[in-house]
DNA sequence: GACATAGTTGGGGTT
DNA sequence: CAACCCCAACTATGT
């Protein structure tokens, strides 16, 4: 019963806590490693640095597969196109692949599913891109996502621990296999560079994340180390505005599956084993925990990427305005701290939890009253750890249009930043224009005098712009726009009153409700007596 | 009085 | 100081 297998890579780009690179090996005589070049798909919101990160993990995914030889094969064209032909080419009979919940993998897996029936090609999928099985813990909930991360922490421990990582395929799981290889592979199945996608590569940065299993590994060792720093990590407590970052920063390896959840979860709880520490949701365990619960929320509610149609989301009147969202875009708001943090997004590809609130409220309902679906957009661009369901979820999150609804609550451009950067080191790096300034006027620089201006050769208006927006003024109206917004959502929910099966009560009269109400003072009197 | 359902209230919401 | 909503726990009402 020996079979053909593809394995088809797309997230997971690891041979860790592969289950279903494992399932490809059962029984397998030629094993084709497989990762699908779309270059209709891949077109327009992925940045030069998210790029770069997938050329490095599929590089060291190859390197990686040679030492068990076998062979990485990238292949040029979309899935319902190549895959008829590599069935057909490699005599297949079996295709394997990691889980997806996103809405377009689901469609596209679907499609070749049915492809792959139809040339009688077997089809193995594996959950391990989640800590649990998503449907599970919806259905756990009675079918509902739930909306309060409260909530999430009660389904999940009904479930009880994820599930333990596996390991690695070794050699003597491989003595059978081979991967059949031509001298034309590096031609037709080579790692593509940044040229063939057609990256301009001159405004490349240093590589500050480079992707990777290997190194993915590498960084997960080194912060497991500091078991002190591991069981006392709040995120709350961690700094947005630090100069290196304060947080682990092994977010993009989870998102392109170099690293496993489940095997970052397991050895967490090794290193708690024992010692005292924090737990959800400020822990480590418990922004693992954060990604399962927007994971969750994408997969149970419609059109969780837009405000239209999205059952949960605040219905809200968004300004259209380029020149706002261009500034924001470009890092030319005028506020150091807003504009640091967006040069600090498209030069490194990371920027801190906390530093992705304070751009977001501000670019939302804190101040350009701008759509978070246009946020969203800029941010799978730019992020290495762009992630569909995190990003959408997070965005309506700040914009408090979901989950979050405290939208009286304005992140201050000002002042957010001071409290764990006083002398404004962190927009002096990322805005060197700025680093003259005294620590006095570094977060609002059009506040300096002339003199001081000009001593720190710097012009407000001419070599660093002036204020878009009057934060103390703008945020107060919006506030208003976003009461507004919520005045008529819950007017629209008694409008369309729901059908309640078995409704037996009669609704009160005006009289008995003001007998009830006086019963009740009443008795609150008398109980506190 | 047991049970089911509707309505009310108060506490809390990762920063 | 409360504004927002969600949820659990409570009371009230009806079978």
């Amino acid at each position: 019963m020996a079979q053909n297998c593809i394995h088809w890579f797309r997230k997971g780009l690891r041979l860790h806590d592969n289950p279903a690179l494992v399932a490809a090996l059962r029984d397998c005589k030629e094993l084709y490693p497989v990762f699908i070049l779309d270059p209709y798909h891949h077109d327009t919101h992925v940045g030069i640095n998210r790029w770069r990160f997938l050329i490095g993990a599929l590089t060291d995914l190859d390197h990686s597969l040679r030492k068990l030889n076998s062979r990485l094969f990238v292949v040029r064209g979309k899935p319902e196109d190549v895959f008829p032909k590599l069935f057909n080419k490699w005599n297949i009979t079996k295709l394997t692949y990691e889980y997806d919940t996103e809405p377009s993998s689901l469609t596209r897996d679907k499609k070749v599913t049915s492809l792959a029936k139809e040339h009688g090609v077997d089809v193995i999928y594996k959950i391990s891109h989640t800590l649990y099985d998503i449907d599970r813990v919806i259905e756990e909930n009675n079918g509902k996502p739930p909306l309060t991360y409260v909530r999430f922490q009660a389904v999940v421990k009904m479930l009880g621990a994820p599930k333990k990582p596996i390991p690695a395929p070794t050699m003597e799981d491989m003595k059978d296999v081979r991967t059949p290889c031509s001298e034309k592979h590096e031609k037709k199945y080579g790692i593509p560079t940044l040229e063939e996608l057609g990256c301009v590569t001159s405004s490349l940065g240093e590589e500050l994340f480079p992707g990777g299993e290997c190194e993915a590994l590498r960084r997960l060792d080194e912060h497991m180390k500091r078991k002190a720093w591991v069981c006392s990590f709040e995120k709350p407590q961690t700094s947005p505005n630090s100069l290196s970052p304060s947080t682990t920063v092994l977010s993009p390896y989870i998102t392109f599956g170099c690293l496993s959840v489940r095997t970052f979860w397991w050895r967490l709880t090794e290193v708690y084993k024992g010692s005292k520490h924090s737990d959800p949701p400020v822990s480590l365990h418990g922004q693992l925990l954060w990604r399962e619960f927007f994971y969750t929320a994408s997969v149970g509610i419609p059109n969780f990427n837009k405000m239209e149609g999205n059952p949960v989301c605040t219905q809200i009147d968004w300004d259209k305005n380029s020149e706002y969202l261009t500034a924001w875009k470009e890092a030319r708001t005028g506020f150091p701290f807003i504009d640091a943090i967006m040069t600090q997004l498209r030069q490194d590809g990371w920027i801190h939890h906390l530093a992705r609130h304070a751009v977001a409220c501000f670019l939302t309902r804190g101040d350009l009253w701008i759509s978070w679906e246009e946020g969203q957009r800029v941010f799978e661009e730019l992020l290495l750890d762009g992630d569909w369901a995190l990003n959408a979820g997070n965005w309506q999150w700040l914009s408090a249009s979901t989950f979050f609804h405290q939208y009286f609550r304005v992140y201050s451009p000002i002042a957010f930043g001071k409290k764990t950067d006083k002398n404004g080191d962190y927009i002096k790096k990322y805005l060197p224009i700025l680093k003259k300034f005294p620590a006095q006027y570094i977060y609002e620089p059009w506040k300096a005098p002339r003199s001081v201006q000009q001593a720190a050769g710097c012009i407000v208006g001419k070599d660093y712009p002036c204020p878009i927006v009057e934060h103390e003024v703008i945020s107060k109206k919006n506030v208003q726009r976003m009461k507004e917004s919520y005045a008529k959502r819950s007017s629209d929910g008694t409008e369309s009153p729901k059908k309640k099966q078995g409704a037996k009560r009669q609704a009160p009269t005006v009289i008995e409700m003001l007998q009830k109400k006086a019963k009740r003072t009443k008795l609150v009197r008398n109980s506190s007596v």
